[in-house]
RNA sequence: GCCCUCGUAGUUCAAUGGAUAGAACAAGGCUCUUCUAAGGCCUUGAUGUAGGUUCGAUUCCUACCGAGGGCACCA
């Protein structure tokens, strides 16, 4: 695949750069940015500020004149006389995609596209069907790693918000050029388990029940969910349970128990399979699923050899004492007191196996922010210990969702398990379809697409960073600013196309009246041409929600469009470039809205 | 107590140190004899407080107030 590698940004750039070096003059970082409105041109750039603020300390003088309207070199200028000059020369080799520059304002420069130019992105965009792409991680094979259930427990939002987040930013990085690897972590071993084998042993009946074939998967997972609430109440409650979950919890380590095992390798496949179902539904494909019963040994044995070294005892415990490296970090246990590994020690575990399996340019692990800190222990002890593989590593965190009641627990049993939710927001738009001219198959296949949009697109539409309050009537929304308003807007574009291909008019960029031009159409094709530099912007920053904005601007402008305009008609010289456009929006919509992990469906 | 995140319309979210702080929801009005009205058009409304840096601060710094998370054997 090719990329260009030469946008109007960077032309535009190069062209800035160039002309204040004719002009002799120094500048700090020049900013070339899209204004808000678009009477204010399709670039700006702030090149005047940028002079200035590169003036040292020492210059203040120099710089009190300016702005008092006095002089910068020789004779001329305050701001906007110094923009003017700029202009001027910018004007000497102005390049033929420019139809005009203009100073406004304070001293903002700001350039205006020529039509030929927004024409022949929207050619371009028709040419491309991986329009958007760019080459950042070019040859950079990345490791992203999210979801991460615990076997034994439910599936909760908080686990599709991590897939949400995860996948996006999987697929964003994998259009930026990288080469992805998915990676599923997942806790089939510690106290958890434990507390939901303690529960399922005393339930003996209906545990046995549950294991034999008459429940369904979904069931099945979730009466084991059950045990483990169950068990976890008890666990706190009373210290005797407490001991015999404990005694449990070694015997799943060590595998010393016939009945334990036999209910463990159940219940572990029976979770893991329910799982599956999720992934399915979500749309998410992993290339790796790790164990930590299988990296807990590899993580034990590195916190061994190390041990008076980078870790030391400590009441019994083998501790890592991270406020030693740095100030702001905090001791940490690795193997506890009765010898068993933390997830600390499981983490340098992993971290390892996944650097042996695979040659890694970076390692992402994506969870919410309660483990931020824990993280940042583990990557002080392995830079002590393999800086070169520390410094690969990258912890995106992400917020939590919360609820609008208060906080979420599994104890409570206000845990909204991610089953039912996309369950509910499925038979949500179910409902809303049942009386349209779709087979019961479409109606299903649909429904599920526009579901898990809505819940996708709560998730992503935010930046990573912050909680998410969950409204059980607001997250699943339909109309405005939500997936399914995407969904829509590309449906209709679709529509458009079918019927236009069906009346036999292709898209076209030629007018039989050869004195005619084709004009540009609106705001979209201002809008298109910008994806790819909106696709880099998110890879950089590891966040989704820029193409999220993006893509309701494109939507809307599209609406806009679609309101006041006939797109087909034979009569219509036009109407092949109309169509053309049509075209190019469903084009950059679908390759955003993949990027977001949201199909998009051709009906709906 | 210490360490991270974060405080923007009534609500949920935007805004790479720059132009008149954008949307959506909610409220009201208009709009399907044109291709999907899950749409479009119009109207109202916001930067927690106090300082500082800067030509310019929602953005950077300090303090305070408020929310969330973390701070030794859970993950």
């Amino acid at each position: 695949m090719e990329i260009k590698d030469n946008s109007m940004k960077e032309k535009i750039e190069n062209l800035i750069r160039e002309t204040l070096k004719n002009l002799k003059v120094e500048a700090g970082d020049i900013i070339l940015e899209h204004p808000e409105d678009f009477k204010n041109g399709d670039y700006s750039t702030n090149v005047v500020f940028a002079i200035v603020s590169n003036f040292t300390p020492i210059d203040v003088e120099k710089k009190k004149r300016l702005f008092d309207g006095g002089l910068v070199g020789e004779r001329s200028g305050n701001l906007k006389e110094l923009a003017e000059k700029i202009v001027k020369e910018l004007n000497k080799n102005l390049l033929e995609e420019i139809l005009k520059i203009e100073v406004a304002g304070a001293g903002f420069v700001n350039f205006y596209l020529t039509q030929e130019f927004f024409v022949n992105s929207v050619k371009e965009i028709l040419e491309n069907k991986n329009f958007g792409q760019n080459n950042l991680f070019v040859n950079k094979k990345i490791m992203v790693e999210y979801t991460q259930p615990n076997p034994f427990k439910p599936f909760h939002i908080g686990h599709l918000m991590s897939n949400a987040i995860g996948e996006s930013i999987s697929r964003i990085i994998e259009f930026s050029g990288a080469k992805t690897i998915r990676a599923n972590y997942q806790g089939d071993v510690g106290p958890h388990v434990a507390k939901a084998i303690y529960q399922m042993l005393k339930n003996k009946n209906d545990t046995s029940s549950a294991m034999s074939e008459n429940m369904s998967l979904t069931e099945k997972a979730s009466y084991i969910g059950q045990s483990y609430a169950e068990g976890n109440d008890v666990y706190e409650k009373d210290e005797k349970i407490k001991k015999e979950i404990d005694e449990i919890n070694k015997k799943v380590y060590d595998r010393s128990d016939k009945k334990i095992n036999e209910i463990y390798d159940w219940g572990k496949r029976i979770t893991l399979e329910a799982f599956e179902e999720i992934y399915k539904t979500l749309g998410t494909n992993f290339n790796y699923y790790f164990f930590e019963s299988l990296v807990a040994p590899t993580g034990q044995k590195i916190v061994e050899e190390k041990l008076g070294k980078v870790f030391e005892k400590s009441d019994k415990a083998i501790v890592f004492k991270a406020e030693k490296y740095d100030p702001k970090l905090h001791t940490r246990v690795f193997i506890t007191s009765q010898g068993l590994p933390t997830y600390e020690t499981k983490e340098l575990g992993l971290t390892k196996t996944k650097f042996e399996k695979e040659s890694l340019d970076m390692s992402v692990v994506v969870t919410a922010n309660e483990q931020e800190d824990y993280m940042k222990v583990v990557k002080k002890a392995l830079e002590i210990m393999n800086p070169e593989i520390a410094s690969k590593m990258k912890h995106i965190v992400h917020g939590m969702m919360r609820l609008a009641s208060g906080k979420m627990s599994s104890r409570k049993g206000n845990v909204i398990t991610g089953e039912s939710l996309i369950s509910e927001a499925c038979d949500e738009i179910l409902e809303k379809i049942k009386d349209r001219d779709f087979t019961e198959e479409e109606k299903r296949q649909i429904s599920k697409d526009v579901g898990v949009s809505a819940l996708k697109y709560s998730i992503l539409k935010q930046n990573i960073g912050g909680n998410i309050i969950y409204d059980f009537g607001k997250s699943i929304s339909f109309e405005g600013d939500s997936g399914p308003y995407l969904q829509y807007s590309y449906a209709r574009a679709n529509s458009v196309l079918e019927k236009a291909k069906a009346e036999n008019i292709l898209p076209g960029f030629l007018l039989d009246d050869k004195k005619s031009e084709i004009l540009p159409l609106g705001d979209i094709e201002k809008l298109l041409y910008r994806f790819p530099e909106v696709v880099l912007r998110s890879a950089e920053e590891f966040e989704p929600h820029h193409i999220v904005n993006y893509l309701i601007d494109i939507a809307r402008a599209f609406n806009t469009y679609y309101g006041n305009t006939k797109i087909i008609d034979k009569d219509d010289p036009m109407s092949p470039y109309k169509i053309a456009l049509t075209l190019a929006f469903s084009m950059v919509m679908k390759n955003g809205l993949y990027l977001l992990g949201i199909k998009a469906p051709g009906r709906m």
